[in-house]
DNA sequence: AGCTTTTTTTCGAGCTTCGAAAAAAAGAAT
DNA sequence: ATTCTTTTTTTCGAAGCTCGAAAAAAAGCT
């Protein structure tokens, strides 16, 4: 069952350590490094001199702070761009995007279109996904570091290894087994992640001082997505990518829901919801699927503007996503919050019913670990996560080897 | 942050895996726990002859099955019952409970007594703990190895640390440091868990075939409580012990809960809630809290005999556990349940409207991986499961060293 | 130019795990 | 009864890792 660790584990785990250590601190002296990893100074040093060696680590002599300070001074450490390049794909509704990013974390080079999805074929779709996939690693050749993975975002529901999109809202087609399809297109390791994952793993690099160990970030758009983070892992469910926060129970039986069933805080709080309520179409329609973001905007403005239908549509969201975390925090503790996607922008509609609301629930009691941030734009945050992702498979799984297969090429590649 | 791995926490590592791989497997010999550890032959020689040295293994001779087979046959390994004990208490409603455990699981001792907790004083509820823990530690002199930790489990909500009872249902009194307060009176290492955290401990290795990595636990009695095992470890929330399955929302603002608030799902599902719905008091009545368990059987029999209140009381319940577990599965997929406690046997009253109000939601999409078992009896669960856990401590806290004061001064008390 | 301070490297000691070979402990065969 | 086989367990030397102490390096200060 559990694996015992072996002697030559403990180089990989302290390697992956080190490495950790400089993507996350950025530009960290050995002795920092020290520091941190509560490792004996002989051993990051012997340990940094072989990643340097290999082409992973640069120093830095130009320190941007030339310290007045006695002593010989600190050699900062810093990842090499040219080690590795990751590619990241984000599909999401009506558009495509990916880019290249180099091993510090740079974007090498990018590109991005617009594709029907609801409507387009499975195979375009597929075949225009590794037709942008294919342009950009043509473009890279020889200006990059070798590519070693491909993270894919989609909206939609992942199967637990990551490998296959279960379903999608954004299009009819289901069961895609994207990280299967690239990988033999350009066999480069490909894994296929939930978008609002990706933007939680952004958000913990983007804003570590607020977003660390516990947080939630709900992305609100046409629908209502989740991702989170729990004792510092991001959280998936036992079979799936799991948190599908906006299809928890707000009115068992209430109103019609996009996946079909009843109910659903989504069917009160995605943007066809309010759409919906605000103009009195009445829970059951299904309205066409492209409410503009503009729509939205307006909406919201009109809301502002008097006390309407339009208000009492964003009230009723505010309400649904209040009770939901109401449940949500009753199992798993009040935690940080982060609002993200076009939903931001009307956030001031939705917050204060939705306060109401979670202090109506037993986990709202402890509200004032409970705070809220806005993040409209999702877009930038998905493709970082992916990146993120990507990069940390690099960092353990082959600069901190373990796998021989996958160690041993490298070399030529490097430096 | 994330701490580097030393040299010496390999050796602790790897005997935690051996006393692991022990506890679980029963008698495994020296070749079984290599094979399921993937360490080498010579190193599980090494540290399995260390514990034995140190008292905390033992060799059994007679292998109960004289394999008939050629070479020299295996030794069996096995736990040494005197290596250690500890001590499980369980506070529930007006009832108080504790049990001395040798090493190898076996009760040494135990006792209890009525507890009229609801309206005892917070000093005399603590003076009758620790006089029963004090009559069994006083008792066990010379008798059994030394009590080297203490788990108190209680009904009701914790600190994250495990420290402190923060709320029960059975009492009025909160934030009681029961941790602080053991081990000032006793001097051995305390944690405080809740009672159906250690349901899912105790389930987990009394049914390993069918709660392994992914679970959860239900119980039903007065309130609603939950244990949940997620990828193979304990799920607690962030702040707390966590998952109050029985707060999550149920019906926005609906029947009065036991917590004061509105609409959880204990308030219908609860003993009190059917209790009130059955007898037509409303959803706005706390009855006084004690309904026996014959009452609830008497109105299980009524429920089964005919068709009325009684009957639509349990369909409710049903409803509101099934809506709830709906909302829990889009979070983290569905997984086997256990419903556990006096409410199991009230169980196919309950489960037709429950599986129905599950198949209505997003999270029973995949019904196939969703399946009940029931447990009647939770006093021995919670008293396994405290058991259970303070040997783990024991286990890879002192006989897997990394802390030399608590290794210290073991050696004397060891065979 | 020499002293002080701080960072980094070097080097030997002490663990730990591993693989191969040896030893141990049985049943099977002659 | 004694000698093979077979399987488990132990022993032993090799290799690798981390650690602490000391040395080296690289500055500023006097």
């Amino acid at each position: 069952m559990t694996v015992g660790i072996r002697h030559d584990d403990l180089r990989r785990r302290n390697r992956g350590m080190v490495i950790g250590a400089v993507r996350r601190n950025g530009q960290p002296s050995r002795t920092e490094i020290a520091g941190t990893t509560s490792l004996s100074h002989s051993t990051i040093s012997a340990i940094s001199a072989d990643l340097i060696d290999e082409g992973v680590l640069l120093e830095t002599k130009s320190n941007e702070a030339p310290t007045v300070k006695r002593g010989r001074p600190q050699v900062a450490l810093r990842l090499n761009p040219e080690a590795a390049t990751v590619a990241t794909v984000v599909l999401s509704l009506n558009y495509l995007s990916a880019a290249l990013v180099d091993y510090a974390g740079g974007v090498i080079d990018d590109e991005h279109q617009e594709l029907p999805t609801v409507t387009i074929s499975k195979d375009a779709l597929v075949t225009e996904m590794l037709a942008m996939v294919r342009r950009l690693v043509g473009g890279a050749k020889g200006r990059a570091g070798p590519i070693l993975r491909i993270v894919l975002a989609i909206q939609g529901i992942t199967d637990a290894g990551a490998r296959t999109m279960l379903w999608s809202p954004i299009t009819p087609h289901t069961d895609i087994p994207f990280a299967a399809m690239l990988e033999s297109a350009f066999g480069i390791p490909t894994t296929v992640e939930n978008d609002c994952n990706m933007i939680a793993v952004a958000l913990r690099s983007h804003k570590p001082e607020r977003y660390r160990e516990d947080f939630i970030a709900i992305l609100l758009s046409h629908g209502i997505g989740m991702g989170m983070v729990l004792k510092g892992d991001l959280f998936t469910g036992t079979q799936s990518s799991g948190g599908e926060f906006g299809h928890m129970i707000h009115i068992p039986d209430g109103a019609l829901c996009r996946c079909g069933r009843r109910g659903c805080v989504e069917a009160y709080a995605g943007n066809y919801a309010i759409w919906r309520n605000a103009t009195r179409h009445g829970q059951d329609k299904m309205p066409a699927a492209d409410i503009t973001d503009v729509d939205m905007l307006e909406l919201a403005a009109r809301a502002r503007a008097h006390d309407g239908p339009e208000r009492l549509a964003f009230r009723k969201a505010g309400e649904a996503i209040g009770f939901g975390l109401g449940s949500l925090f009753a199992l798993i503790d009040p935690a940080p919050v982060a609002i993200v996607g076009q939903g931001a922008l009307a956030f001031d509609l939705i917050e204060p019913s939705m306060l109401e609301a979670i202090a109506r629930t037993a986990g709202g009691q402890h509200s004032k670990a409970i705070s809220f941030d806005t993040e409209p734009d999702e877009m930038p945050l998905i493709r970082e996560g992916c990146a993120m992702r990507a990069l940390a498979f690099v960092d353990q799984e082959i600069f901190a080897p373990g796998n021989e297969l996958l160690t041993a090429g490298r070399g030529e590649h490097v430096a």
